[in-house]
DNA sequence: AAGATAGTTTGCTTATGATCGAAGTATGAA
DNA sequence: TTCATACTTCGATCATAAGCAAACTATCTT
């Protein structure tokens, strides 16, 4: 009874159509404008303003006003992997996905997940850094071996401010199109941006997708070798 | 686009407080008929049957028909994970939780997700089996040693009939009051109907808490220790 | 067979909430 | 100050779907 309550209130948040085009177009990880979100959505400024409201008021985004702008941005990591988990059950259940089309496969095969590199590759990292011992799995929390840091700082990543801020630095999260786990957290993040500035890789225009230049892909590769 | 219309699909059928009521008694994992389902709700037997109509063609979940009975579950264990994670969140996000009750607190403790332990206990129990080598872990995937083999199947599970079963056998799941995994799958079922028929613990009436008697949690404790 | 129980279907009412135009507020630019 | 931009609030409309009573179908009981 009390249970029921508490998935009704989210699952209505998601379940009407221009809020889930909103949400998932902040899958993407950047923060948005009412307007740019209104236009993902299909709807106008009013009914797109309301809508946050509600997306506000139920904690499911952020907002941050800056100036006359007000940029939205999913709340949480964790609203994050909810729909991500949704958007799987979604997959299998589906009416038949019949063929996976081209754009599918490249989603299943690298893909930004609120701010972090999900899809096949990021699986494939995560499970690179564990085997090599640079991370330490338990469920949805990980750590980083003294191994790891070294590593890390190595690749020019600030691990001495990631540790200041609040946001967990290791975090895994489950890939809705493989089904296990990659890295999200700060530690994700920052691998994120460590692909992305080093050219391995750029973000597609208006979608989550993230292609790999043919070096990028074998650099990539090499440093999941070690 | 596209994508959110997947999220807003799934949303909706959740989002609706009779059906969200439903799944949440579902969660208990035994298998519900059209009337008790109404009841739970607090609807009339027509609406019932109208919502579980839109559940059963969404694939949340399953039907089987005996005698002038309709029996509904969880389509999957999926689908069990993912309303779980909501809960998760809205735990999370609602209106400040105030102090957690007794019955929230059972909760947390010990409950059944779907047909397995769920809860601190849950995740202990999991926590050993992969401390002492008997299961290993990769994202939602697991599986099972040799080790374990032996171990499980002096408990007395009939690990070849559970093979032969299409669902596999060992499965992790995000418990949302602990953020960690916990065991699901075959064995998680069987381990939790192993608990249940040594009198360790019993289901509470109506809810999803499992009460373990004093002298069951000592069983299970040495249990965990090996 | 006649009843009883379980569930679905139909037809109708009602209410919620999604939508947008128009007007209002706040911030930045000229 | 004046205008423009970004967004919210208000007011009214409209569509969807949740709800139930009554009638129908199917299965079990006697």
């Amino acid at each position: 009874m009390k249970a029921g309550t508490d998935l009704a209130q989210i699952g209505s948040l998601v379940g009407d159509p221009a809020r889930a085009n909103m949400l998932a177009a902040l899958m993407g990880g950047t923060a948005l404008t009412a307007s740019e979100l209104a236009l993902e959505a299909g709807v106008a400024l009013p009914t797109a303003s309301a809508h946050l409201a509600k997306l506000s008021d139920g904690g499911l985004v952020s907002v941050a006003r800056q100036g006359r702008h007000r940029y939205y941005a999913l709340a949480d990591h964790r609203v994050a992997a909810m729909l991500e988990n949704i958007m799987g059950v979604a997959a299998t259940l589906g009416p038949k996905r019949v063929l996976p089309g081209p754009r599918d496969k490249a989603m299943r095969d690298a893909r930004v997940c609120y701010d972090h590199l999900a899809g096949e590759m990021g699986v494939a990292m995560l499970d690179s850094f564990i085997g090599r011992g640079l991370i330490r799995v338990d469920g949805e929390r990980a750590e980083m071996s003294s191994a790891g840091a070294s590593y890390f700082a190595g690749l020019g990543i600030d691990l001495d401010a990631m540790g200041r801020k609040r946001r967990p630095v290791c975090r895994t999260c489950l890939d809705w199109s493989v089904r296990r786990s990659h890295l999200a957290g700060g530690l994700g993040a920052a691998m994120l941006e460590c692909i992305l500035t080093r050219g391995w890789a750029r973000r597609e225009k208006d979608s989550r997708v993230i292609r790999f230049t043919p070096m990028g892909r074998r650099e990539f590769e090499m440093m999941l070798r070690g």
